[in-house]
DNA sequence: TAGTGTAGAGAACGATCGTTCTCTTGGGAA
DNA sequence: TTCCCAAGAGAACGATCGTTCTCTACACTA
């Protein structure tokens, strides 16, 4: 049992050291001018395990991106939960987020979207990857605005609902609001959508809900 | 004389040959996916004449993105000029625009995102030009919006005025639409991103000016 | 103590990249 | 015709990539 425990820490621990490597280096610098060798370097793993580990360089991108999904999606929910008094701040509270986000001093724009362009047309993975990412973004956004509908009714409306509709929005102006961050290096991108996301919540609670 | 026309024309042409190709295989594969050699053989031309013509890779990337930016931005206007029938209309146009652009089957998303994504960390001008695309875009969108503004003395209000607060939000819900259609697939994004500026600029046009 | 197997260090390999060089060919000037 | 230079075709070069293989050393078992 000992013995197990042993071997299974060490394992998760190698494997813990590699992602953390890969992500500091392909989010820094892109993930084909990072090569296995540098990685291994940053990870303090021989190669033989480093293979032994990821069969492949894209078994290991793959796995980056999908342990960066989860991290980047539990640390806004953290925050949103922490800062969301009354239901209609919620929504709001994702873009201070985003804000305190792009002054981070390693911020370089959204992994996936780096990630698709680089290598979209080439990966199935990573599209694929990518894709869930924005979609898992979408569903939390529509569980943060689905108290908002004006109506109850609209809570099971499908694709045309309010709630539905206003989290697509939300996620266009988040997508924006990043790579706009990403590309000029001022974090205020964050409260320039905040600003829009607010007229769009309130067109929502307001009378008019006609869409 | 005539054989001053002769080599210019000889020269333009090569060179527009080299950023056609470029332009397809870059946007299409990435840049990094594609090779000098697979390059010329697409071009047609010697790989003499290639580095005669550009004499590195990054300068062909830069050429690239700059025809590029030129190309799309002008599209971009003839095609509002051609559907803004009123004031409001034109800010609109762009969404719509934006949907027959998304529809295209070689449509792979923003290739000055794509470029950054790949490039940016490492090459200085790709984030130069890719800067300089955003800004302009801006631009023309707060030319396009400034008529929408309800006081004419905002017209010269500066950063804080609304004409630059709307064409900064519009500019989120574009790149925001780009990305999310890109890796989604779905032109449906620019409608979604269609109806958000709707709500955004009647907020400006209506009583409600305060921001 | 002798034997065994595992893991680390890094050399090695084949492929591919950006870039340069060589060889050849063809057309215009004297 | 003879010379010469420009340009095309593609071989060659050095670097680097992802991946595998070899060699060594050490810990554990009988």
């Amino acid at each position: 049992m000992a013995d197990h425990d042993d071997v299974r820490t060490r394992t998760d621990d190698v494997r813990t050291r590699i992602l953390d490597a890969a992500e500091k280096l392909f989010y820094e610098r892109g993930i084909q001018a990072v090569g296995m060798d540098e990685l291994r370097t940053a990870a303090g793993v021989s190669l033989k395990r480093l293979y032994g580990t990821f069969p492949a360089k894209h078994d290991l991108v793959e796995a980056y991106l999908r342990r960066r999904d989860e991290h980047w999606r539990a640390s806004l929910a953290a925050y949103v939960d922490a800062h969301s008094g009354t239901p209609g701040a919620a929504p709001l509270a994702v873009f201070d987020w985003l804000e305190t986000w792009f002054a981070a001093p390693d911020f370089r724009g959204c992994a996936f979207i780096n990630a698709y362009g680089e290598l979209g047309a080439t990966s199935e993975g990573v599209g694929r990857v990518t894709r869930e990412h924005k979609l898992a973004l979408r569903t939390y956004l529509a569980d943060l605005v689905r108290p908002l509908a004006a109506t109850a009714s609209d809570e099971a409306a499908g694709p045309g609902g309010v709630t539905t509709v206003l989290a697509g929005q939300l996620a266009l102006l988040i997508d924006g609001a990043i790579t706009a961050a990403a590309v000029t290096g001022d974090p205020a991108a964050a409260r320039t959508a905040r600003a829009a996301a607010e007229a769009l919540v309130r067109g929502v609670g307001g009378g008019r809900t006609g869409v």
